[in-house]
DNA sequence: GACATTGTACCAAACGATCGGTTTGCTGCG
DNA sequence: CGCAGCAAACCGATCGTTTGGTACAATGTC
């Protein structure tokens, strides 16, 4: 079996545990695989593993988001499609978010700059299609880093609280918020 | 040297690490106690370390949330004093949240009804104090939620792009958002 | 076709290190 | 003395990792 058939399992695993949490005995019975043949597959280990899983996750986006708001439609239809993608890659709220876990304890240090550039390319991509628009760009980058502020932090209440339709009303929100004209000098006091 | 006394610095770290990466050796290099020593006062070990952070924390949000928002001073006014105490708890947003991290690894299992209590008596306060503003008690809730959503989405993101202005930003706007009054039937489609 | 060679997928067993947790024995002080 | 308080050694378990090997299909050589 070529390793990319086990890259779904490590990502569910790592994203429900962390990477401190995700030992190998629970990889090894997740994935069927002996310690020793994951080392066959990951020669470079658990820090290996992750590096696969944030590959997968980087076509994802690739695939799910960049080119798909690069491409054809309205902008609102775009951003539509996207928050279905948003939608079904975290199971409609119940599941958490990767980078986010990963964010944290040990796996900060080791994978923050990947990380970091996961959300930076995401955060333009939204921008872009606001620009194109007809918004500020300021504004567009702005609103782009709001859009993941309000998914991210979805994901933590809506699990927090064992209400995931908290988290799919952000989601299914989010098109209009992010495309509603700006009024006034945004709420300046 | 009382027990209390070192709460802080077991906040520190478990926020910082998380429960799985929060060994028993980084706590005693932190507190320059013994292993004896933290057992002596935390017999429950490193679950009973948590809990007395959780009931810390539990503190914290009494004095500077509940009670403040349920106070004096005109609703724009509290919401903002909670603003600032928001700030001061996260560090401007390098730091991260605590109940966050608590909710991933194992410690989700541990501490997940906790962390649940804590966050719903946040919200609760917050839309006291809307709903004591005129809004209706349906909005106020969903924007109690919103207002976390906000608070825990920007604290993840700000320090995933390594910028705290992003967080602050949305600190110091989250008053008047949470006050502005309803348009329209908020965007229907 | 027969046979050695190579490469891939896999795993049982064990490695040293460190984990969370416990016990021992000594210290300083009222 | 009595006892609270703690450093240090120790416990079994588990960590991530490595070794040494088996099974088997593909390839090359005669």
């Amino acid at each position: 079996m070529p390793k990319e058939d086990y890259v779904p399992t490590l990502f569910s695993l790592f994203r429900q545990y962390g990477y401190d949490g995700t030992t190998l005995s629970k990889i090894s019975a997740a994935t069927g695989l002996g310690k020793a043949s994951l080392y066959h597959h990951f020669p470079g280990g658990k820090e290996d593993m992750v590096a696969s899983v944030l590959d997968h996750s980087d076509c994802w986006l690739q695939a799910n988001v960049l080119h798909l708001l690069a491409g054809e439609g309205s902008p609102q239809a775009r951003l539509q499609k996207m928050c279905e993608h948003i939608h079904e890659l975290y199971a409609g709220g119940t599941q958490p978010c990767l980078t986010a876990i990963l964010a944290m304890g040990t796996g900060r240090d080791l994978f923050h700059d990947k990380v970091k550039g996961l959300l930076e390319s995401w955060i333009g991509a939204i921008a872009n299609v606001l620009v194109e628009s007809g918004f500020d760009k300021d504004l567009a980058i702005k609103r782009g880093q709001d859009a993941l502020i309000s998914i991210q932090g979805a994901l933590i209440v809506a699990q927090n609280l064992d209400n995931a339709s908290l988290f799919q009303r952000t989601i299914q929100q989010l098109p209009q918020v992010l495309l509603h004209p700006e009024e006034g000098s945004e709420h300046k006091q």
